[in-house]
Formats: C-alpha cells, structure tokens, sequence
DNA sequence: AAAGATTGAATTATCAATCTTG
DNA sequence: CAAGATTGATAATTCAATCTTT
C-alpha cells in the first residue's frame, strides 16, 4: 500500500502503455467534440441528451425511474437531475409518478423525443464512423473487455 | 452529402462496432472519474491539472505559449486561459513575456508545479494500470491507430 | 434511520465580444 | 485586418444540505 493514497502499489507502466491511455483519452475528447460539432451544425442538440433518451427508450415501456437512468449515464446524481430538467422542459421527456412509490418518478420518452433520437441518429451515426470506427478497424471489437473494469467506491463518506 | 449535415453518408454501423463505442465512452468516463476520484482522496487536484503541467514540463525550457499549451490539451481556448489562471493563482505556473512579441505570455512551470507533479504520479499511474491498462491487455497499443484521426473545422465560423 | 429525488451555493466551461500588438 | 490572449455574460456541473416517503 502506497502510504499517500492507501492504493496498491504497481509496477511502472511501460511507455507504450502510457502512450495507448493518451492516444485514448485524446480520441475520445476530439471525437465527442467532433460530434457535438456535427450535430450543432445540423442544429440539435449535444450527445448527451441522445444517451439518456436512447437509454429511455431502450426499457421496455419506453420510461426509466430517475436512478435506474443513473446507472446507465455516467454523470453525477445531481448532475443528472439537472439534465433531465432540461430535457422536461423541451418536451422531450415527461413525468410520470410511481404507483405504489410515491417518493420515486418516471421519465417517459415522448412523441417529441422519440423524433428527435431519429433526427439525431444520422449524425451520431456518421460520427462514430468517421472519427473512431474507420480508424481503429478490427481492434475496435476489444474494447469490450473494458466493460468488465469495476469501480468500487473508495470510502463511504462519512 | 447528406442535406441535413452536409456530411458524407456511411453505411450503416454493425452492432459490434456500436458496442464498441459505447465500451469506449463508458471506460473514458468510468476510468477518469475513478482516477479524479483517487486524486481527491489523496488531497490532490483533478487529472486536468496534471494534464497542463506535464504538457508544460515536457517542453524544452519548461514553459510554453499559452497557444502551444491548447494544442496539447483539448480545452475550448476560453476554457484553457480559465484553467492556467488557476494554476498561476496556486503558484504552479508563472506567467512570463515573450521577448519580441508583446501580444503572446509564456507559462512557466515553478517548483511547486514540478512537485505537484511528482505527488500525482503515483496516483495517475497506479489509475491507469488499474482501471485501463490491466483489463485491456496487449490490445492497448492498437488504441494508437486513433491518434491519426484528423479533425477538420466544420465551416468557418465568419 | 435509509431510500429516492431535488434544491442552493459555488465551481467550472462555453460563446461572443473585446483589447492589444503585429 | 489578422494573431494572440483575455474578459463578461451565460450555461452546465458539482458538493452539501434538504425534503418526502418508506
């Protein structure tokens, strides 16, 4: 144990192996920015709010409760909260209370969600493919093992 | 050209490749927020300050053009001049003249940027093995295919 | 008290406009 | 006017505290 951070001690990484998390960490700010571009271009709206409503409409009726979108955006709680404010406030989203939980909510795909994740898709779409598909070829199926990677929380705080 | 985008049509992208994107952000995002995650337990400031630091210490002199810096991290200008005023405000870097030029500043790494730098490493490194390197074995050098993906700017911006 | 979700205050990021020098 | 860098106003993100229901 390293007595700064309480983290196991490694062994030092090799210089390709810091070089492959810099080529990782670049592409994926200069592709996502790419994107947002695009679709900002196209005059819509960030990538973000195609993750949540594309995760909404994945569930089966079309709504999620507030945390189970948590978990499949990366975005602090609150964060999140604020987001799906936002796209309430656009229509795109709708609440809905929980029968039996009243201390939960529903955020349902609407009508006008459903139109914008098809406006969007093309331009998404195009992205993926010109800024990290093509380039990575083949490789890009064995970045599935990074899914496996868990993160525990540190220490409860407080 | 699609009439929306003006932006080539691709065909369409296979499941594989699909999932693979979405490996790739989740890993990103999972992989920093525990590393920031590591850094703040540890009293020490988030990845991005590293970032800015060890583009700077790399340089010959130790310091660099503020122009130079934003090649190297991937920060909107704005965002950039925000951040070096921080790390000027902490002491981490100093400003400077560039002689025959009196538009442009140079930042200059200071001691304390260089200590800062020796703190953080361990921290960085152990994240990086952890979260990233070890899971994603050998395939990792492939990730330098994406460094070739260029980005050109959309329209101009008049 | 714990779970689910939200709000207020502070920090950080961004766009457009600005200032200075070449 | 163009290049280099900064500022003001605005929007987004986060932490800590709060509210409601279980």
């Amino acid at each position: 144990m390293c007595i700064y951070t309480n983290l196991p001690i490694v062994r030092s990484l090799s210089s390709e192996q810091l070089a492959g998390w810099r080529s990782f960490i670049n592409a994926h700010d200069r592709a996502t920015r790419a994107i947002n571009r695009d679709l900002a271009a196209a005059g819509l709206p960030e990538l973000r709010y195609y993750d949540v409503l594309w995760a909404i409409r994945s569930a089966g009726d079309k709504r999620l409760r507030v945390g189970e979108v948590a978990e499949h955006v990366i975005l602090s709680r609150t964060g999140l909260v604020r987001l799906l404010e936002r796209l309430v406030e656009r229509g795109l989203l709708e609440k809905q209370p929980v029968p039996g939980d009243r201390r939960g909510a529903y955020v349902a795909l609407t009508q006008e969600g459903e139109q914008l994740l098809r406006e969007m898709w093309p331009v998404y779409r195009s992205g993926i493919q010109r800024y990290f598909a093509q380039p990575l070829g083949q490789w890009m199926t064995q970045l599935r093992r990074l899914d496996k990677v868990a993160i525990e929380p540190e220490v409860s705080r407080s």
